[in-house]
DNA sequence: AATTATGTTGCGGT
DNA sequence: AACCGCAACATAAT
C-alpha cells in the first residue's frame, strides 16, 4: 500500500522510537517474510533509520543493515510498556492483541519495547544485508522523486526512449522511485497531463510541469502523513494519514475535477485502477 | 463468485 | 540489449 510519503512518515517515527535500542529477541512467525539469519542482529544496537525508494533501512553498523519493504499491506507497529497499540486495520482482532493474526515478525528490545511487523498479504519482507548487498539493491533504482538528482535533463532523457504511457513511466523504479498509483494519478491531474499519453510524446514544458507536480504532490502527502484508505496504512503508533482529505483524483470516480469541475473518470491502465479528468488532462 | 486492493519481480516475446 | 505486457506472489473485503 505505501508509497514514498507513507514510508517516509513511518521512518521519521521509527527513527525516534528505535534508534539507540538494542535487539534482544527476534520471533519469526512467517519464514518467507524474513530473509537472512536473524541471529546476526541479536545484541546489536540500532544506530540509524533511513529510507530509499519505498524501503525502510535500519542500520546496525557500516556492514549490517535490515531493509524492509512493506509492499501492499506491511505495517510496523511499535509498543512500549504495557500499552496496546490502537490501529485502523479492518480486521477486528488486530486491534485487540499484538502479536495478532497478521503479525509476521516480532522484535523485542533489551528494555522490553517491541516492534511488530504485520502484513496481511505476506508480500512484504525484511532482509538482512551487508553494505555491498545494500549498494547492489540501490544501484538498480532511479533517483527518489524528492531528490535533486531527479531534474528536467534527467527525466527528459529517460522518458524520450519509452513507449509506455507516462503514468506507467513515472511509476517505474528504473526511472524514478517513490511515486505509486495514488500519487501518479494525482500528479498527472495537477500537471494537466493525461495518463494515457506515451512517455516519449511529452514536450519539455510538459515534463517541467509534471516534475514540479510530482514533487509538490509528494511533499503535500508527506505533510499529511500519507494516505489511509480502510485503515490499511497506519503509522507505527496506529495513526492514519490525512492526504485522503485533500486527494485530487484517486478514488474520486464521478466526482468533480478540482481544475475544471468535470467528472473524474476511472479506467484500467497496466492492470491498475487509474483516475483522471478526460477534459482538462491533455 | 468474481473482482478489487496504495507493489515489485520474473517470464516470454519483440 | 533494451523494452514491453502480463502473470505471479497471498489474503480479505465487497
Amino acid at each position: 500500500m505505501p508509497e514514498l510519503p507513507e514510508v517516509e512518515t513511518i521512518v521519521r517515527k521509527l527513527r525516534q522510537a528505535v534508534v539507540g535500542r538494542v535487539i534482544a529477541e527476534v520471533k519469526i512467525f512467517n519464514p518467507k517474510t524474513f530473509v537472512g539469519d536473524e541471529a546476526a542482529v541479536l545484541e546489536q544496537k540500532i544506530v540509524a533509520v533511513g529510507r530509499r525508494a519505498k524501503m525502510i533501512e535500519i542500520k546496525f553498523s557500516d556492514s549490517l543493515y535490515l531493509l524492509t519493504h512493506l509492499k501492499m499491506t506491511g505495517q510496523y507497529l511499535f509498543k512500549e510498556g504495557g500499552s496496546l497499540v490502537a490501529g485502523g486495520h479492518p480486521t477486528a482482532d488486530w486491534k485487540e492483541q499484538l502479536p495478532g493474526r497478521h503479525t509476521r515478525v516480532e522484535i523485542t528490545f533489551a528494555d522490553g519495547a517491541k516492534l511488530f511487523f504485520n502484513d496481511m498479504r505476506k508480500f512484504g519482507w525484511l532482509k538482512l544485508v551487508s553494505d555491498a548487498q545494500r549498494a547492489t539493491i540501490y544501484d538498480k533504482l532511479g533517483p527518489d522523486v524528492i531528490d535533486e538528482e531527479l531534474n528536467l535533463l534527467y527525466l527528459k532523457e529517460k522518458l524520450s526512449a519509452r513507449k509506455m504511457t507516462i503514468k506507467q513511466a513515472i511509476m517505474h523504479n528504473d526511472i524514478l522511485c517513490g511515486v505509486g498509483n495514488i500519487y501518479a494519478c494525482d500528479s498527472l491531474n495537477d500537471a494537466r497531463i493525461s495518463p494515457l499519453r506515451s512517455a516519449k510524446s511529452l514536450d519539455e514544458s510538459e515534463i517541467t510541469r509534471l516534475l514540479a507536480s510530482m514533487k509538490k504532490i509528494i511533499g503535500v502527502a508527506i505533510q499529511n502523513g500519507g494516505t489511509t484508505f480502510d485503515g490499511m496504512y497506519v503509522d507505527i503508533d496506529g495513526k492514519s494519514g490525512s492526504y485522503s482529505g485533500v486527494i485530487l483524483t484517486y478514488g474520486r470516480e464521478d466526482k468533480n475535477c478540482y481544475n475544471c469541475e468535470n467528472p473524474i473518470k476511472k479506467i484500467t491502465l497496466g492492470g491498475r485502477g487509474t483516475y483522471y479528468c478526460p477534459v482538462c488532462q491533455k
